[in-house]
DNA sequence: TCACTTTTTCT
DNA sequence: GAAAAAGTG
């Protein structure tokens, strides 16, 4: 009797590095599976990259993948008995829901004598191998790096994987029944901005190399250059492995840029560490300290804040490229984040949720991690009291306003040296460049001074 | 006293 | 990270 696998895609839509695809196509046959699974959180944006994402891997997979919408416990239970399967394989997830999920279907297989293989196919350590001497996890992200490029050497890559044993099952349901493609906001349109699938990564990545990476440690704070990778989509999906990432970048001579890069690279994993020590991070602080933070939570402030009309150009800028492309450069990201945690005193949570949801890169671990950094209650996170100048931080990262004049054309007609607090400026410069303050361009919603001062006097109740 | 740079402090 | 304080010529 010949033997059937099967393989369960989740957040590894790709063929080349994928380890756990790699030993299932070595059964006689297999069926590779994804399953939506409705109660697992995804924002409206990553609908959309999900979509076209499975579209491209079915492709590469010769139109063979199998979909399916539903508890992937029954599911998975059903196809195993019904195609005698006696192998199934995945690649592990992190967060609690998956975690748990992933251990009862393993459990249950193994009592139907199933043999469940798992593996690592997205990160460059998993959580459990990177731990201080006396084996507890690493709280502060430079020790942290420092023991995973200590401990990742070299590791090859696992060439594309053979799918030419696969079996179309009648059963599978068409992607158009996932329903993923009918968003409120128009994300239909603005993915289209987007190369979506394994190939668009491995060009993005290649593409990065040659142009890019050898002034990426001067360049990537600078939102108007589009120096950046902009992989973060992909590796959330999975449709290029880290590993591979890692290995294409630190190679035996590692310039300064090489290596900031790779630091970059190395802060999803600990932020996928952090997920996996700190299991509700998502809805709760690390540092319970802040649990006695007297947020302000005014929503009409948060309400300005989405819609980019906080009256402060580089926040505008940053929260309408998030509305606009469902991407936001990670220096703006900051800058955003700390208005709204500092500034306008609103808990990270909301802002989280709002990332999370506009965000095509969307990730719980990342998203968390970053937004738990900047409000200063994750661990090793930023000081509460380092808190943004937005002002300060367009005339630095932005001084020739072209990022802001992209995104908010109203004040395009600013000089550069009022363009980062039009608050400020003259009534005759205001008028010359067409600008009534509180009727084309809002004033501050919070004034940046004393907004910092109650921000810091809350901090000192903790 | 000034204009500018560097260091310290902020929880 | 930014503001205040201290240092410099």
């Amino acid at each position: 009797m010949s033997e059937i696998s099967l393989y369960w895609f989740r957040q590894d839509l790709r063929l080349t590095d994928n380890p756990a695809l790699h030993e299932a196509v070595k059964s006689d046959k297999t069926i590779a599976i994804y399953i939506h699974d409705e109660k697992y959180p995804i924002g409206s944006a990553s609908k959309l990259w999900l979509s076209k994402s499975l579209k491209k891997l079915d492709e590469s997979l010769n139109n063979k993948l199998n979909i399916y919408k539903g508890s992937p416990k029954d599911i998975i239970e059903k196809l195993t008995k019904e195609n005698n399967i006696t192998n199934v394989y995945w690649n592990r997830c992190y967060d609690k829901y998956s975690i748990k999920r992933d251990s009862e279907i393993k459990k249950l297989l193994q009592n139907n004598d199933i043999d469940v293989k798992t593996f690592n196919g997205s990160l460059l350590l998993e959580p459990w191998q990177c731990l201080k001497d006396d084996n507890t996890h690493y709280k502060v992200f430079t020790a942290f790096y420092k023991k995973l490029i200590q401990i990742k050497p070299y590791v090859p890559n696992l060439s594309k994987a053979n799918v030419i044993n696969l079996i179309k099952l009648e059963n599978s349901i068409s992607l158009e029944n996932l329903e993923l493609t009918k968003p409120k906001h128009s994300w239909q349109r603005i993915i289209n901005f987007w190369e979506v699938g394994e190939k668009a990564a491995q060009l993005k990545l290649e593409e990065f190399i040659e142009d890019k990476i050898n002034n990426y440690k001067e360049a990537r704070d600078y939102p108007s250059m589009d120096s950046t990778s902009k992989l973060s989509p992909h590796l959330h999906f999975g449709e290029i492995s880290p590993s591979q990432i890692f290995n294409a970048i630190y190679q035996n001579n590692v310039s300064s840029n090489h290596e900031h890069f790779i630091r970059e690279l190395t802060w999803r994993d600990f932020s996928y560490y952090l997920m996996y020590y700190y299991p509700d991070f998502d809805t709760k602080n690390i540092n319970e300290k802040f649990d006695n933070f007297e947020w302000d939570n005014n929503l009409k402030l948060l309400k300005r804040w989405q819609e980019g009309q906080t009256g402060i150009p580089i926040v505008d800028a940053g929260m309408r490229e998030l509305w606009q492309t469902g991407y936001m450069h990670n220096r703006v990201r900051m800058i955003v984040a700390s208005f709204l945690v500092k500034n306008c005193l609103i808990h990270w949570k909301y802002g989280e949720e709002w990332f999370f949801d506009c965000l095509f890169d969307a990730d719980i671990a990342n998203n968390c991690a970053s937004w738990q950094w900047v409000a200063g209650c994750g661990m090793d996170a930023a000081p509460y009291f380092r808190i943004f100048n937005p002002a300060l931080q367009a005339q630095k990262f932005d001084s020739k306003g072209d990022y802001i004049r992209k995104y908010v054309p109203e004040i395009s007609k600013l000089p550069n040296k009022y363009l980062a607090e039009p608050w400020t400026t003259k009534p005759e410069i205001l008028e010359k460049a067409n600008i009534q303050l509180g009727k084309t361009y809002p004033y501050p919603i919070v004034d940046l001074k004393t907004s910092r001062e109650k921000a810091l006097e809350q901090y000192k109740k903790l």
